[in-house]
RNA sequence: GCGCCCGUAGCUCAGUGGAUAGAGCGUCGGUCUCCGGAACCGAGUGCGUAGGUUCGAUUCCUACCGGGCGCACCA
C-alpha cells in the first residue's frame, strides 16, 4: 500500500469520526496543489457537503487538525473548502523511490478487471504505399496496444490487409497495359511505391479519357454527378476494371497470378514501413480470405426474419430504431459490400479469438458505418456487439491543404522517416559535442531519433481531433518533443552512470526537499495513477503529456542543482542518484509506452 | 436538410464541474567557472456569441455564428 492509499484510509477514518459519514478510501481522490507551498496534497471536500450537512469550509476546518495528527504527515491546512496536506519529506521520498528503485510501480488493473481485447489497426489497401494518415493510426494502435497490455489486459494486436476489390484492380490494369514488365528488382523501387505508381496512372488516364468524352460531348465546366455516371457507364477503362475484378472473383487464373505478384511486391514494402516505424501485429487477416464470410450471417439473419428483402431483391436490415433508413447488407445481384463482410469478420474473431471486447481503430469519417455494424450484430443476437469500440481519430490536415491520395497530394509514410532521418543527422553532425560514435551507432541513433520526433508528434494530440501536419515543426528537435524526451532520458543514465554511485544502496531520504526534488517526487507519486487513467480512458496522449512534465521537470532540477558534481556531502549526492535513477526509470516507462526507443546515448 | 465532432494565446495544442486556465513554437529579455545547452528562467496576449442549470461552468444544457466529417446496392 502506497502512502498514498495510507493517508486515504486515514482520511476515510477522520472523516468517519467526525461526522459519522461514511467515505470509502478508494472514492478518496488526491489531487495536487495549484501551487505548491500550499502543500503536496489536496483534497476538495465538495462531495462530502451533503452528506455531512456542513459547508465545504467547515469541513476542511474539522478535518485539518486530526489529518495533521497522521503519521507521514507534517502539516495539515484547511484552505477555504480544501483540505491540503504536506507530507513528511523523507518518509514520501522513502515510499514512492522505493517503488521505483527496483522497478516500475505495478499499476496493472486488479485480476478481475483485465480483459482479452482484440485490438484492430492499421488495414491498408495493397494499391499503394502507407501515409500519413497510415502513420497516425499505426502510431495509435500501437501505443494503444502497450497502454492496455501494461494496464493488464491481454491484447490481441489484429491487422486486416485489404488486398482485395476494384481499387486493387485498378493498379492492376494500370500495370498490364502500360508497366512494361516493370517489376521492384528491374527498377529498383519499393514495391509498395510501385503498385502505387500505377495506381496513381490509372487516375490520370481516367482522367484523360474522361476530358475526350467530355469535349466529344460538348459538356464544359465542373462535371456533375449525372456526367460522372454517365461517364462511367461507357468508360473503357472503367469496363476493363470492372471486368478484371469479376475475372479475379471467378478465379481466373491469369488475373489472380498477376493480382499475386504485384500483391506480393506491395506486402514486401509494407514489412519494410512496418518495420521502420516499430510497428508489428499478433495476426494479420487478409480480406482476400475472408471477403466471402458475412454472407452467411446475413441469409441467416433474413431466414430468422431479422432482416427483410426489398423489391429489388436486395438484403436490407431496417434501422428505423435508428432513424435511419434500412442499410443494404447484400445487393440484387447477391453480392455482399463493406457491411457485410465486416459482420462475418466480427463474428469470425469472436470465435477465433474469443476475445472480451474488440477495438478498432478507424478514422473519425466510418463512425456511422461502426454505429451501424454493431447495431446489426446487436439484433443478430450477439451479446458482445456491446463491447466493441470504434477508437475514432481525426484527419491530419497538412499545413499546405487537404491529403489527396488520388492527386498525390500525400505524405509518403517511408519519405517522412527518411526526410526525418536525414534532417535528425544533419542536427547531430552540427552539434560540436558528440561522443565518438561509429557509423552504425549513429545510423541507430538517427533512426531512434527520427521514430521519437513522428511517434510524439502524433501522440501528443488527443486522438480524437483533427490535427494538422507540419513538416517544419515536427522536424524541431527543441521545446515539447519526442527527442527531447529521449535527450533528458540519455542524459539521466549518463549521471547516474558517472556518479559511480548504486541508486539501490540508497535507503534514507532524510537530505531532499528542494522544490525542485519534491516537485519531481510528485510526479513519480503520481505516475501509477495517471497511467492507469490515461489506459481507462484510452488516450496515449496523457501518456505523452505526463511523461513531458516529468523530463521537464527533471530539467529544472538539473539546472537549479547539482546531481553530485561539487556536491560536498556524499550522502546528498547519492540520494540525488537515486531520485534521478526513478525519473529515468519513469521516464523509460513513458517513452515504452509510446513506442519510443529511449537510447542511452543520443 | 438531418446526425456526429470541433471553436482556448499570433500559430500548434493541454486542461475529471472546483483554488490564480497551462505548455511548445514564434517575439523580446535573461541564466550557467555547465555533472550532456537537443537545457533552464522571465515578459506578453486567451476560453466563438448569447442565455440557462449550479454554491461554483472552459467543462453540463439550449440557441446562434464559424469550421470539419458523415448520412451508397463505395471502401
Amino acid at each position: 500500500m502506497t502512502l498514498f492509499d495510507r493517508l486515504a484510509v486515514e482520511l476515510s477514518r477522520v472523516v468517519a469520526e467526525q461526522f459519522q459519514v461514511e467515505l470509502p478510501p478508494t472514492q478518496i481522490q488526491w489531487d495536487a496543489p495549484p501551487d505548491p507551498t500550499m502543500g503536496d496534497l489536496a483534497f476538495g471536500c465538495f462531495p462530502l457537503a451533503k452528506s455531512c450537512r456542513r459547508a465545504p469550509q467547515q469541513i476542511a476546518a474539522a478535518l485539518a487538525p486530526a489529518m495533521a495528527r497522521v503519521e507521514g504527515v507534517d502539516r495539515a491546512d484547511a484552505a477555504g473548502p480544501y483540505l491540503n496536506v504536506r507530507l513528511k519529506r523523507d518518509l514520501w521520498f522513502a515510499d514512492t523511490l522505493g517503488a521505483w528503485s527496483t522497478g516500475l510501480p505495478d499499476w496493472r488493473l486488479p485480476a478481475e478487471e483485465r480483459r482479452r481485447v482484440v485490438l484492430e489497426f492499421s488495414c491498408p489497401n495493397t494499391n499503394k504505399p502507407q501515409h500519413l494518415g497510415h502513420v497516425r493510426n499505426n502510431i495509435l494502435g500501437d501505443g494503444l496496444s502497450r497502454l492496455l497490455k501494461a494496464a493488464g489486459h491481454d491484447v490481441v494486436r489484429v491487422n486486416l490487409i485489404n488486398d482485395r476489390g476494384i481499387h486493387i484492380c485498378k493498379s492492376m490494369l494500370a500495370w498490364r497495359k502500360w508497366g512494361e514488365g516493370q517489376t521492384p528488382e528491374s527498377t529498383g523501387q519499393k514495391g509498395d511505391h510501385l503498385v502505387g505508381d500505377y495506381y496513381v496512372l490509372f487516375a490520370r488516364k481516367l482522367a484523360e479519357e474522361e476530358a475526350v468524352w467530355r469535349a466529344a460531348q460538348g459538356l464544359e465546366g465542373k462535371a456533375t454527378d449525372e456526367e460522372k455516371r454517365a461517364f462511367e457507364a461507357q468508360s473503357q477503362l472503367q469496363g476493363e476494371v470492372s471486368a478484371m475484378l469479376r475475372d479475379w472473383e471467378a478465379g481466373d487464373e491469369a488475373t489472380l497470378e498477376l493480382w499475386r505478384t504485384m500483391n506480393s511486391w506491395v506486402l514486401r514494402g509494407y514489412d519494410q514501413t512496418y518495420a521502420r516505424q516499430g510497428i508489428a501485429f499478433d495476426r494479420v487477416f487478409y480480406e482476400s480470405e475472408i471477403w466471402r464470410l458475412g454472407k452467411g450471417e446475413v441469409e441467416d439473419g433474413l431466414a430468422r426474419g431479422v432482416f427483410q428483402r426489398s423489391e429489388s431483391g436486395a438484403v436490407v436490415c431496417p434501422l428505423e430504431d435508428l432513424g435511419l433508413e434500412p442499410k443494404v447488407l447484400l445487393r440484387s445481384d447477391g453480392t455482399a459490400i463493406y457491411m457485410t463482410q465486416d459482420l462475418g469478420n466480427a463474428v469470425m474473431r469472436q470465435r477465433e479469438l474469443g476475445f472480451d471486447e474488440m477495438i478498432y481503430v478507424v478514422g473519425s469519417e466510418q463512425e456511422h458505418h461502426f454505429r451501424v455494424l454493431f447495431h446489426i450484430l446487436g439484433r443478430l443476437g450477439y451479446g458482445w456487439a456491446e463491447r466493441l469500440t470504434h477508437f475514432s481519430y481525426g484527419m491530419v490536415n497538412l499545413t499546405t491543404g487537404k491529403m489527396k491520395s488520388r492527386e498525390g497530394r500525400v505524405v509518403d509514410a517511408d519519405d517522412l522517416l527518411e526526410e526525418l532521418e536525414e534532417s535528425c543527422r544533419r542536427v547531430m553532425e552540427e552539434s560540436q559535442k558528440r561522443l565518438d560514435l561509429s557509423e552504425e551507432e549513429k545510423a541507430a541513433i538517427v533512426h531512434d531519433l527520427a521514430l521519437a520526433a513522428v511517434k510524439y508528434f502524433v501522440l501528443k494530440v488527443t486522438p480524437r481531433l483533427d490535427m494538422l501536419y507540419d513538416p517544419e515543426e515536427s522536424i524541431d528537435l527543441a521545446g515539447n518533443t519526442g527527442p527531447y524526451l529521449q535527450y533528458a532520458h540519455a542524459r539521466m543514465g549518463s549521471l547516474v552512470r558517472k556518479s559511480g554511485l548504486d541508486p539501490a544502496a540508497v535507503g534514507s531520504f532524510d537530505l531532499l526537499g528542494e522544490p525542485e526534488e519534491v516537485e519531481l517526487l510528485a510526479h513519480l507519486s503520481f505516475w501509477p495513477r495517471e497511467m492507469r487513467l490515461a489506459a481507462s480512458q484510452l488516450n496515449p496522449a496523457r501518456v505523452a503529456q505526463r511523461t513531458y512534465e516529468l523530463a521537464r521537470s527533471f530539467s529544472r532540477l538539473f539546472n537549479a542543482h547539482s546531481i553530485f558534481d561539487r556536491v560536498e556531502d556524499p550522502r546528498l549526492a547519492a540520494q540525488r542518484i537515486a531520485l534521478t535513477a526513478a525519473a529515468a526509470r519513469a521516464l523509460r516507462c513513458g517513452l515504452d509506452l509510446m513506442g519510443i526507443p529511449a537510447p542511452e546515448r543520443i
